[in-house]
RNA sequence: GGAGAGGUGGCUGAGCGGUCGAAGGCGAUAGUCUUGAAAACUAUUGUACGUUCACGCGUACCGAGGGUUCGAAUCCCUCCCUCUCCGCCA
């Protein structure tokens, strides 16, 4: 949720900056006048219960049992009165709420303008993209072909964009999530499983159930519970209603956890394979720090990816995200696109988002400022460890051999213990 | 799933219709004392919102949301959570 105060006191600035993330100038115009009607109203209703008060209080200290009845009835109106306002202020109070929940999270000031993902910007290549003396296979034949992945069966067991994971892919998941838990913690990075599961409320707080999110998330109607599209959902609620000590800031997890997705409105793309697929797990990273802090933060959870992704040596691009193409809760945002040689493409692989106050607000994560003396909103910021399913297409397709094999990359051999993934038969 | 007991400030724990934002204790912070420390003593010690240039003032919060009442931490209803026993289960 943004900070309210800003559109109050600044209305002009914040419709131009939100306008950039495709937010409509009269919805930041409606918070606004909302907003100064819960105030007008709040003013007349704390007035009146303040009435309220004393005069309780005088019929408290009131021997006189007429006098005391003469004031109970005198307070029938006032009552009424209370009531009216009550009932006035919540349904506005409602109405800002919703109306301010809609709004997404302002762009950084540094942000990249645009309107499109086509604005988007590479700010970075790493390695070259392979050059294969033979004809590359995508995915699913490397992993028909080596018995790996299975989504023939998984379609008629779970139905599409479902799969099964076998043999060496099997070991390949675990030895990346080992990979992963093994660079960070060494970093001081929390490992955590979090819950996949979420309350509607809390799923809200955490700004991840407005707009069009709510189409992408499965939701169990019998339990009033969504299934999470991230570790990110449940690992930032870890905090929540929660101070920080300034000393154990920042404060950084990995957490590892399966990740649901209804993939809504994306019928007939990516359909081939494991790139797009309503259940697969990933690690994530989740960093609550200072605000003074957050950018510097952002960086360094981009070097993490970039890192591990160079461990591996696959061929990647770092992106920068435009306004318009931003998640909801993101004031800016860096992709990691891999290389897929099969569609000779770089593909979306990890994401790098500083949601600044934005989530913080929502949840009420807060840390004891030193100098002020004062408890304020904490920064969060999540990034892709890696998507593993997806990561297992780059790790495939890149190191695909003439002969049918496939290498494992190095720093993954000693998890494995081998270092070719060859034909079954 | 069945039966019962509970949820109060950073923690512990009293309060069970008005004087309660809430006793007492612990902890924390500052000061006195001390060569220093401990002990002792003294003081301070929640959050949010509104309002004010500011000192301040007001409102709300005792798991959450409703209700009764002039007045609710206290009474009633719904929900959530925790604990104990039984059942089931990995």
């Amino acid at each position: 949720m943004i900070d309210i105060k800003l559109i109050r006191e600044d209305l002009e600035e914040i419709k131009n900056r939100l306008s950039k993330k495709g937010v409509k100038p009269a919805d930041v115009e409606k918070v606004f006048l909302l907003d100064k009607k819960y105030r007008d109203i709040l003013q007349i209703l704390e007035g009146d219960k303040a009435e309220q008060n004393r005069i309780s209080e005088e019929i408290s200290s009131q021997k006189d049992n007429e006098e005391r009845n003469k004031k109970i009835n005198s307070m029938q109106a006032l009552k009424s009165q209370i009531k009216e306002s009550e009932q006035k202020i919540s349904e506005i109070e409602d109405d800002l709420k919703k109306s301010l929940n809609a709004l997404p999270n302002i762009p950084a000031e540094d942000a990249l303008e645009g309107d499109s993902e086509d604005d988007n910007k590479v700010i970075k290549t790493f390695e070259d993209i392979p050059k294969f003396d033979f004809t590359v296979c995508d995915h699913m034949e490397i992993g028909e072909r080596l018995d790996l992945i299975d989504t023939k069966q998984a379609a008629l067991v779970s139905g599409a964009r479902f799969f099964y994971l076998k043999n060496e892919a099997v070991l390949l998941e675990f030895a990346l999530v080992q990979f992963v838990f093994e660079n960070l913690v060494k970093k001081g990075f929390t490992p955590l499983v979090p819950p996949v599961m979420i309350r509607p409320e809390m799923y809200m707080r955490m700004g991840r159930l407005q707009m069009d999110q709510k189409e992408e998330r499965y939701y169990m109607q019998n339990d009033d519970i969504y299934l999470v599209g991230s570790a990110e959902h449940t690992t930032g609620p870890l905090h929540s209603d929660y101070v920080f000590s300034e000393k154990d800031l920042p404060k950084r997890y990995i957490a590892f956890s399966t990740s649901f997705r209804r993939e809504a409105g994306t019928y007939g793309k990516d359909t081939k394979g494991i790139l797009r697929v309503h259940q697969f797990d990933k690690l994530e990273m989740f960093s609550f720090t200072k605000p003074e802090d957050s950018k510097e933060e952002h960086k360094f959870l981009l070097s993490m990816q970039e890192n591990m992704m160079q461990e591996l040596k696959l061929p990647y691009q770092v992106v920068e995200v435009c306004t318009n193409d931003m998640g909801f809760t993101d004031a800016k945002q860096y992709d990691v696109e891999t290389w897929i040689p099969s569609q000779e493409k770089y593909r979306e692989t990890h994401s790098c988002s500083n949601t600044t106050d934005f989530q913080a607000r929502g949840i009420n994560a807060k840390y004891k400022n030193k100098e002020t003396g004062k408890n304020e909103l904490v920064h969060m910021l999540n990034a892709t460890g890696f998507a593993i399913s997806r990561i297992l297409i780059a790790i495939l397709e890149n190191n695909q051999q003439k002969d049918g094999s496939v290498k494992i990359p190095q720093v993954l051999q000693k998890f494995i213990g081998k270092d070719l993934i060859k034909s079954k038969s």
